[in-house]
DNA sequence: CTTGCGATTCTA
DNA sequence: AGAATCGCAAGG
Protein backbone atom coordinates (compact mmCIF):
# COMPACT_ATOMS: atom_id res chain seq x y z
CA UNK A 1 0.00 0.00 0.00
CA UNK A 2 0.89 3.26 -0.76
CA UNK A 3 1.68 6.24 1.79
CA UNK A 4 -0.97 9.06 2.13
CA UNK A 5 -0.04 12.09 -0.09
CA UNK A 6 0.39 15.73 0.69
CA UNK A 7 -3.29 16.36 -1.09
CA UNK A 8 -4.78 13.62 1.62
CA UNK A 9 -3.73 16.04 4.50
CA UNK A 10 -4.91 19.04 2.65
CA UNK A 11 -8.54 18.48 2.98
CA UNK A 12 -11.31 19.92 4.99
CA UNK A 13 -10.60 18.41 8.60
CA UNK A 14 -13.60 17.24 9.17
CA UNK A 15 -12.81 14.50 5.81
CA UNK A 16 -9.10 13.78 6.73
CA UNK A 17 -10.02 12.78 10.23
CA UNK A 18 -12.95 10.31 8.87
CA UNK A 19 -10.44 9.25 6.19
CA UNK A 20 -7.40 8.46 8.76
CA UNK A 21 -9.92 5.55 10.23
CA UNK A 22 -8.59 2.11 8.96
CA UNK A 23 -4.98 3.95 7.71
CA UNK A 24 -1.94 2.16 9.23
CA UNK A 25 0.48 4.46 11.31
CA UNK A 26 4.08 3.17 10.96
CA UNK A 27 6.65 4.32 12.97
CA UNK A 28 9.93 3.49 11.96
CA UNK A 29 12.59 2.76 14.54
CA UNK A 30 15.94 0.92 15.11
CA UNK A 31 14.49 -2.73 15.24
CA UNK A 32 12.23 -2.60 12.23
CA UNK A 33 8.80 -0.59 12.25
CA UNK A 34 5.57 -0.11 14.24
CA UNK A 35 2.47 -0.71 12.97
CA UNK A 36 -0.92 0.22 14.34
CA UNK A 37 -4.23 0.90 12.62
CA UNK A 38 -6.18 4.18 12.94
CA UNK A 39 -9.42 3.70 14.91
CA UNK A 40 -10.48 6.97 16.88
CA UNK A 41 -9.63 10.43 15.48
CA UNK A 42 -11.21 13.88 16.62
CA UNK A 43 -11.12 16.63 14.47
CA UNK A 44 -9.89 20.23 15.81
CA UNK A 45 -11.02 22.73 13.16
CA UNK A 46 -9.13 26.04 13.62
CA UNK A 47 -9.13 29.74 14.52
CA UNK A 48 -13.17 28.93 14.97
CA UNK A 49 -13.08 26.22 17.05
CA UNK A 50 -12.86 26.77 20.59
CA UNK A 51 -12.10 23.80 21.70
CA UNK A 52 -8.77 23.85 19.14
CA UNK A 53 -4.71 25.09 20.12
CA UNK A 54 -4.96 27.55 17.44
CA UNK A 55 -8.97 28.90 18.58
CA UNK A 56 -8.50 32.74 18.08
CA UNK A 57 -5.96 32.80 15.63
CA UNK A 58 -3.76 31.83 18.91
CA UNK A 59 -0.03 31.20 16.99
CA UNK A 60 2.69 30.54 19.89
CA UNK A 61 6.01 28.96 19.40
CA UNK A 62 3.77 25.54 20.63
CA UNK A 63 0.92 26.34 17.99
CA UNK A 64 3.34 26.80 15.21
CA UNK A 65 2.88 23.80 13.50
CA UNK A 66 -0.37 23.57 13.12
CA UNK A 67 -0.10 26.76 11.16
CA UNK A 68 1.99 25.36 8.42
CA UNK A 69 1.70 22.69 5.22
CA UNK A 70 -0.51 19.71 6.15
CA UNK A 71 0.70 16.05 6.48
CA UNK A 72 2.89 17.31 9.66
CA UNK A 73 2.87 15.84 12.76
CA UNK A 74 1.92 17.74 16.10
CA UNK A 75 3.04 16.33 18.87
CA UNK A 76 2.58 18.52 22.27
CA UNK A 77 2.55 17.36 26.45
CA UNK A 78 -0.28 17.49 28.05
CA UNK A 79 -0.55 17.00 32.22
CA UNK A 80 3.15 17.14 32.38
CA UNK A 81 3.15 13.38 31.44
CA UNK A 82 1.49 12.75 28.24
CA UNK A 83 1.83 13.16 24.50
CA UNK A 84 -0.79 13.69 21.91
CA UNK A 85 -0.18 12.84 18.46
CA UNK A 86 -2.05 15.02 15.90
CA UNK A 87 -2.00 15.23 11.98
CA UNK A 88 -1.92 19.29 11.03
CA UNK A 89 -4.70 19.64 7.96
CA UNK A 90 -5.79 21.59 5.78
CA UNK A 91 -3.93 24.43 3.39
CA UNK A 92 -1.13 26.58 5.43
CA UNK A 93 -2.98 29.47 7.36
CA UNK A 94 -5.69 27.15 8.22
CA UNK A 95 -4.25 25.81 11.57
CA UNK A 96 -6.22 22.20 11.85
CA UNK A 97 -4.98 19.02 13.16
CA UNK A 98 -6.54 15.96 13.78
CA UNK A 99 -5.55 13.74 16.86
CA UNK A 100 -5.08 10.15 17.18
CA UNK A 101 -7.22 8.83 20.08
CA UNK A 102 -6.81 5.14 19.66
CA UNK A 103 -5.02 2.77 17.68
CA UNK A 104 -4.79 -1.39 17.07
CA UNK A 105 -1.29 -2.92 16.97
CA UNK A 106 -0.60 -4.68 14.12
CA UNK A 107 2.78 -5.59 14.83
CA UNK A 108 5.37 -6.07 15.91
CA UNK A 109 3.41 -6.81 19.22
CA UNK A 110 5.98 -7.20 21.52
CA UNK A 111 7.81 -3.78 21.06
CA UNK A 112 4.61 -2.59 21.30
CA UNK A 113 3.58 -4.27 24.27
CA UNK A 114 7.08 -3.34 25.66
CA UNK A 115 6.83 0.55 24.67
CA UNK A 116 3.48 0.52 26.94
CA UNK A 117 3.91 -2.11 29.94
CA UNK A 118 7.09 -3.05 29.71
CA UNK A 119 6.11 -7.05 29.22
CA UNK A 120 6.10 -9.31 26.48
CA UNK A 121 2.15 -9.07 24.55
CA UNK A 122 1.83 -12.92 25.56
CA UNK A 123 2.14 -11.75 29.09
CA UNK A 124 -0.63 -9.63 29.35
CA UNK A 125 -3.81 -10.00 30.57
CA UNK A 126 -7.13 -9.65 28.88
CA UNK A 127 -7.34 -6.07 30.05
CA UNK A 128 -4.05 -5.13 29.64
CA UNK A 129 -4.35 -6.14 25.58
CA UNK A 130 -8.00 -4.13 25.19
CA UNK A 131 -6.53 -0.62 26.81
CA UNK A 132 -2.90 -1.13 24.71
CA UNK A 133 -3.42 2.15 22.60
CA UNK A 134 -7.20 3.13 23.24
CA UNK A 135 -6.54 6.50 24.30
CA UNK A 136 -4.39 9.28 22.87
CA UNK A 137 -1.37 9.43 25.85
CA UNK A 138 -1.38 5.60 25.14
CA UNK A 139 -0.74 5.70 21.26
CA UNK A 140 2.25 7.81 22.07
CA UNK A 141 3.52 5.64 24.32
CA UNK A 142 2.88 2.30 22.25
CA UNK A 143 4.39 3.86 19.54
CA UNK A 144 7.12 5.62 21.21
CA UNK A 145 6.11 8.93 20.09
CA UNK A 146 7.25 12.11 21.91
CA UNK A 147 8.38 15.85 21.54
CA UNK A 148 11.41 15.18 19.66
CA UNK A 149 8.90 13.76 16.84
CA UNK A 150 7.02 16.84 16.50
CA UNK A 151 6.77 18.62 13.22
CA UNK A 152 7.88 15.71 11.43
CA UNK A 153 6.18 15.21 8.13
CA UNK A 154 4.55 12.57 7.19
CA UNK A 155 5.60 12.35 3.76
CA UNK A 156 9.17 11.76 5.11
CA UNK A 157 10.61 8.03 5.63
CA UNK A 158 10.40 7.98 9.66
CA UNK A 159 6.86 8.56 10.49
CA UNK A 160 4.20 8.15 8.06
CA UNK A 161 0.65 6.54 7.07
CA UNK A 162 0.00 4.45 4.29
CA UNK A 163 -3.30 4.21 2.69
CA UNK A 164 -6.61 1.09 2.58
CA UNK A 165 -9.08 0.58 1.28
CA UNK A 166 -12.27 3.42 2.43
CA UNK A 167 -14.57 2.48 5.82
CA UNK A 168 -17.94 2.17 4.73
CA UNK A 169 -20.00 5.36 6.17
CA UNK A 170 -21.95 2.87 7.82
CA UNK A 171 -19.42 1.75 10.40
CA UNK A 172 -17.80 5.23 11.32
CA UNK A 173 -19.52 6.23 14.77
CA UNK A 174 -19.29 9.73 15.39
CA UNK A 175 -19.81 11.62 18.86
CA UNK A 176 -18.52 14.22 21.19
CA UNK A 177 -14.78 15.04 21.11
CA UNK A 178 -13.65 13.97 24.85
CA UNK A 179 -12.52 16.13 28.15
CA UNK A 180 -13.16 19.43 26.48
CA UNK A 181 -15.89 20.88 28.47
CA UNK A 182 -14.51 24.30 28.60
CA UNK A 183 -15.15 24.27 25.18
CA UNK A 184 -18.76 26.23 25.38
CA UNK A 185 -20.78 25.83 21.96
CA UNK A 186 -17.67 23.42 20.52
CA UNK A 187 -18.06 21.10 23.62
CA UNK A 188 -21.20 19.67 21.66
CA UNK A 189 -19.59 19.47 18.05
CA UNK A 190 -19.50 15.95 16.70
CA UNK A 191 -15.77 15.76 15.68
CA UNK A 192 -14.95 12.60 17.01
CA UNK A 193 -14.78 9.42 14.63
CA UNK A 194 -14.56 5.89 15.49
CA UNK A 195 -14.51 2.52 14.68
CA UNK A 196 -16.69 0.02 16.30
CA UNK A 197 -14.47 -1.30 19.57
C1' DC B 1 8.10 36.40 36.83
C1' DT B 2 3.89 34.19 38.63
C1' DT B 3 0.09 31.42 38.27
C1' DG B 4 -3.55 28.31 36.91
C1' DC B 5 -4.45 24.55 34.34
C1' DG B 6 -4.88 21.02 30.57
C1' DA B 7 -7.37 17.33 23.63
C1' DT B 8 -4.93 11.95 30.32
C1' DT B 9 -4.08 7.80 32.75
C1' DC B 10 -3.85 4.90 36.57
C1' DT B 11 -4.93 3.53 41.15
C1' DA B 12 -8.04 3.10 45.01
C1' DA C 1 -12.69 10.30 43.50
C1' DG C 2 -7.84 11.82 43.47
C1' DA C 3 -3.04 12.05 42.36
C1' DA C 4 0.77 12.55 39.31
C1' DT C 5 3.54 16.32 37.05
C1' DC C 6 5.27 20.29 34.01
C1' DG C 7 5.21 23.12 29.83
C1' DC C 8 2.49 26.63 28.12
C1' DA C 9 -0.07 30.83 27.74
C1' DA C 10 -1.94 34.77 29.79
C1' DG C 11 -1.53 38.48 32.80
C1' DG C 12 0.95 41.73 35.95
Amino acid sequence: MKKLTRDFYNQDTILVAKQLLGKTLIHVIDEGEIRCKITDVEAYTGVNDRACHSFGGRRTNRTEILWGEAGHAYIYLIYGMYYMLNIVAENEGSPCAVLLRGVAPESPLDIISINRYQKLYHQLTKRQITDIANGPGKVCKALNLNKSHNGLDLLGGELYIIDAPPIDEAFIHSGKRINIDYAEEAKDYLYRFYLQQ
